[in-house]
DNA sequence: TTTAATCTACCTACTATTAGGTAGGCACTC
DNA sequence: GAGTGCCTACCTAATAGTAGGTAGATTAAA
């Protein structure tokens, strides 16, 4: 079961970094030190693999996000918090969120994996929609338009900046890219 | 010379939809109808045609750039025009911009391909900066920070929007994703 | 409690297909 | 006759996936 999970771990990186065509079984079995045929054996076919990714990538995400809604901070507080995933997700610029990374090769995956991947934006967008309703009544975030539309308006950016930020291995990129909405953000609490 | 710029526009389509290797030369020469080896008479290699074809779509979209500019309209109304640009690459949620298209496949792109990628979003931002400091003096766009954050900010979500929209195939995705900033922008002259 | 059957997690060796790229030739035009 | 634009026929490397086997642990039956 270790190697089912190192397995995982070796995608995914090569995922976010390169994209799903971006690797092969023949780059795993190199990494994790057995051979192609055996990763067949926990993983059928690609696909299967592509699946368990993403499966495993929102269950973490999403208990991520459950956590910042129960933290209890500001409306602020916890759009700092969401951004800050997508920024750690940078790391040092080579890669981007799993999800940006499969919404770039959109074509080579399967419907179950695009399901999930729909799944993951759109309750993204419930979540920050959410956010942005307490913001309206905290007043922690200034220029608020309709909470929908800050919330669609914020997925897209986070993800653009994240494109950016890795085509150059920048991770500055991504931080001047959501620049102007950290700036709308209360530092302190509003009452 | 006709056959160049057959395999350019099919290229061109290629990339977009599906990525820098989601295409192979036996693909073009399908869809056009040459041998796959005659397509290396007009590009002797891959990356040579990636070259070209970022080149090519630099060349279109600065000139349109210019022509927005010098169209003498608001700053809002140029702004609208930029988004405009990035609606209509989507082509029916099927494909995105060249340059979100490169970004996300960064991996495989040669260093030329990478220089002309860095060169599209630092002009990109040299423009959009310009027209957020005729916004502060015009007054056409509310909430205005930074020029140059704005500027980022705006690229960042165009290209995040497109990503969105391609996921799903669905153009109204990026509508969603730029209304907040479109909001922003008055819709009559505003002296 | 030994024996038989089954399962797990891997292996070697292979398949068919596709990738980008090359060598050399052929018709046609300037 | 030199250059253009294409051809057939090939190459090497890589792709996902398959066939068949094996050592060792676990389970079930005698």
């Amino acid at each position: 079961m270790d190697t089912r999970i190192s397995l995982l771990d070796s995608a995914e990186r090569a995922v976010r970094q390169r994209g799903f065509d971006g690797f092969s079984y023949a780059d795993l079995s190199k990494e994790i030190g057995i051979r192609k045929a055996s990763i067949h054996y926990h993983f059928a076919t690609k696909a299967d693999l592509g699946f368990a990714l993403i499966e495993r990538y929102a269950e973490r995400f999403f208990a991520t996000l459950a956590d910042i809604r129960n933290s209890g901070g500001s409306a602020a507080e916890q759009l700092r918090s969401y951004i800050q995933i997508y920024r750690d997700a940078l790391a040092e610029g080579e890669q981007v969120c799993l999800c940006v990374a499969l919404s770039a090769g959109r074509d080579s995956l399967s419907t179950e994996v695009l399901d999930q991947l729909n799944r993951f934006h759109a309750e993204s967008i419930a979540w920050l929609t959410e956010v942005f309703e307490r913001a309206a009544q905290d007043g922690s975030v200034s220029g608020c338009a309709l909470p929908i539309e800050d919330a669609r308006a914020a997925l897209a950016l986070v993800e653009g900046a994240q494109l950016l930020a890795r085509a150059r291995k920048d991770v500055s990129l991504f931080n001047q890219g959501v620049a102007a909405l950290i700036a709308r953000l209360a530092t302190h609490p509003v009452h």
